[in-house]
RNA sequence: GCGAGCGUAGCACAAUGGAUAGUGUAGUGGCCUCCGAAGCCAUAGAUCUGGGUUCGAUUCCCAGCGCUCGCACCA
């Protein structure tokens, strides 16, 4: 991304970021104008197929089926009845058994490309929709001791597009990494560590430094098959974890190194996404908090005791009826529904929060309805703001015969080696197409593609499927992959290198005479529906919706430089060119930066 | 058993109830003395089955079928 130049804060809003919006309201004042029923109706308005228009509206078909009307008049009288401020923007035209299309006449195209110019007047323009909302962001989540594998990609990679979507939006957004650090694991970890200790404290303590996670993961097995083993040991772990959640210092000394280590290669990872956590309360914050939580559900009336646990029934719901959600154990303990609750409650009272989304795979789908059901009802007894919750769930990643990926041996693919054989991949990749750029900065191209292919591999596809890793897809330079996307930027980059002129000037871009063909055209059309791919992305918190228009823009904008010469010698026609390679490559990098992806000016 | 998600071309995916269901790969045929061919242009190929709601259904509802997952003290 280049430097944001110095810009005053006022946008020009004479043209609306959002054309579409802008048009539904404009539809409903025309309705009224024209003497429809307007309570009943909406303009319904959408971004059209390119070859009907620019936008459609499509709510007149419903409002004259619905009164018996012949749609095609109401929409003539609509069409009567439109502004001029709409007639001298769009050809308007009645098609079809009565939708209304609209398309950007050119000067208005370049308009809007010359009013959204920048980073901040993309989101100057965005930023509205959410404005003043304080949202908190549940996601990565993994646990403490534990190396992070495959599956928390998903999570990571998810949230952090919707963290910066919302922001883009306007949000002020709050990362909280939910981690997993009060599980009963901790019970026969601690009993191996002290076994471990006992037999060799020096090996113990270079192997932890070798390798902290690999570590605690060889105890946590060695615990855990000693207690299925034996239940007297089962004994000891059980009686670890009380010692522990009693606040022993021995106990907690232990835990809190397994935490930092675990804390610090998660940072690892999260360093090569480029993710940073506003805060990581794990399960262990909300532990005090947990008798208020008792307290008033039990007050309310909505848990009551099952079976020696303190648990929820939902009598309207068809399963949740029976199907227990449980608060506290037979045994006393709390759980990550205990946890859940509090943490709800933290959220709306620390950091007030308009809006709670937590991500996670569908298999939690359960726990997080009886979840947010809870709270509802938990919620409205005592009188508090219920802030919009929102599960945003994600299916598996599978190999390519459809199951659980694994490694060849069976065992769990670690994150961290994913994203090293992603570098190493894409490091062959350069190195294959690109042996001029020197080895240093190859090494630096690869790091950026090799994280990006697997972030985009993920974010280009609706996240309710599950998905199919395949490297040589990923990695690919063909298709919708980030390669091809990274590509597009850099193309546009070598042409300004080559007429040695900086993208966005405005000296530059002043001459630039309106946009005349075909190619020019589709790809200032595409250009002004970044608005509506934002708010679609942002609106159903599916990234996927943008990582597809930023692949049609990209495929735009190579259409546009097969045809159309950037570099020609007549320069108004010179200026709009560039002018329309700038905002391309200003479109495409807030896209990928939104995405959470980073960008390159060569490859 | 109850429930949820998914089912679209050989393969991998898209389609906020709209017009002739889009794209990539693999296939076929073109395009580099010209700003990066990691590209562009053209071509062929699909909605699991059966009902229903609607002016209009891949999308919503119902019933099947298939795959995956969840369902009392793991998270």
């Amino acid at each position: 991304m280049r430097a944001p130049r110095p810009r005053p804060e006022c946008v020009p809003m004479n043209v609306a970021f959002n054309l579409a919006l802008d048009l539904e309201a404009v539809l409903l004042t025309a309705a009224s104008a024209a003497g429809l029923d307007v309570p009943g109706f909406v303009g319904d308005v959408r971004t059209a197929d390119p070859r009907h228009g620019d936008f459609q509206a499509n709510g007149v078909l419903g409002y004259a089926k619905a009164r018996k009307l012949n749609p095609r008049v109401i929409a003539e009288k609509l069409v009567a009845a439109l502004p001029a401020a709409v007639t001298g923007a769009y050809d308007v035209a009645i098609a079809g058994p009565g939708f209304i299309n609209f398309t950007l006449k050119p000067a208005v195209l370049l308009h809007w490309l010359r009013t959204y110019d920048s980073t901040a007047h993309l989101k100057a323009g965005a930023g509205t929709a959410k404005s003043g909302q304080i949202w908190v962001v549940d996601y990565s989540s993994p646990n403490t001791a534990k190396q992070m594998h495959v599956g928390h990609l998903r999570s990571a990679v998810i949230g952090e597009a919707i963290c910066r979507l919302l922001d883009f939006n306007g949000a002020k957004v709050v990362r909280d990494n939910h981690v997993g650090d009060w599980g009963t694991q901790f019970g026969k970890l601690i009993w191996a560590c002290k076994q471990a200790r006992a037999r060799d404290e020096a090996a113990l303590k270079s192997a932890i430094a070798l390798d902290p996670l690999e570590e605690f993961e060889r105890l946590y097995k060695v615990g855990n098959e000693a207690a299925d083993a034996d239940p007297a040991i089962m004994d000891q772990a059980r009686a670890e974890l009380v010692k522990l959640q009693n606040g022993d210092p021995e106990n907690l000394a232990i835990w809190r190194q397994i935490n930092g280590d675990s804390l610090a290669a998660f940072q690892v990872i999260y360093d090569q996404l480029g993710i940073k956590f506003d805060v990581m309360h794990g399960e262990s914050f909300y532990n005090d908090q947990v008798e208020r939580i008792y307290r008033e559900l039990t007050d309310s009336g909505i848990a009551q005791e099952s079976q020696g646990a303190l648990v929820v029934f939902h009598p309207e719901h068809p399963r949740f009826k029976t199907q227990p959600f449980i608060m506290r154990k037979a045994d006393g303990a709390s759980n990550y529904a205990t946890t859940d609750l509090a943490t709800a409650l933290y959220r709306l009272e620390h950091f007030q929060a308009d809006g709670i989304v937590v991500v996670t795979d569908y298999r939690q789908a359960d726990h997080f309805e009886q979840l947010f059901l809870t709270v509802g009802k938990w919620f409205a007894a005592k009188h508090y703001r219920l802030p919009e919750l929102h599960h945003v769930t994600f299916g598996a990643v599978t190999g390519e015969d459809g199951k659980a990926l694994r490694t060849r041996d069976g065992g769990t693919i670690r994150l961290k080696q994913l994203l090293d054989e992603a570098e190493a991949r894409a490091l062959a990749l350069v190195g294959e197409r690109s042996s001029d750029i020197p080895a240093g900065e190859r090494a630096q191209i690869a790091q950026t593609v090799g994280v990006a292919s697997v972030q985009y591999a993920d974010l280009s596809q609706n996240r309710s499927s599950d998905y199919v890793f395949a490297w040589d897809k990923m990695i690919s330079l063909e298709g919708n992959t980030a390669a091809y996307l990274l590509y597009a930027g850099a193309r546009i980059h070598s042409i300004f290198r080559k007429l040695g002129v900086t993208p966005g000037e405005a000296t530059t871009e002043a001459a630039a005479s309106p946009l005349e063909t075909p190619a020019e055209l589709m790809l200032a059309r595409k250009l002004v529906k970044f608005a509506d791919a934002i708010r679609i992305a942002t609106e159903t918190l599916r990234p996927h919706f943008l990582s597809l228009y930023l692949y049609e823009l990209a495929g735009e904008f190579s259409a546009f430089y097969s045809a159309d010469k950037v570099a020609v010698d007549d320069p108004a026609v010179r200026a709009r060119r560039l002018l329309l390679c700038a905002r391309t490559l200003l479109v495409l990098e807030t896209g990928l930066n939104l995405l959470g992806l980073r960008t390159l000016t060569r490859m």
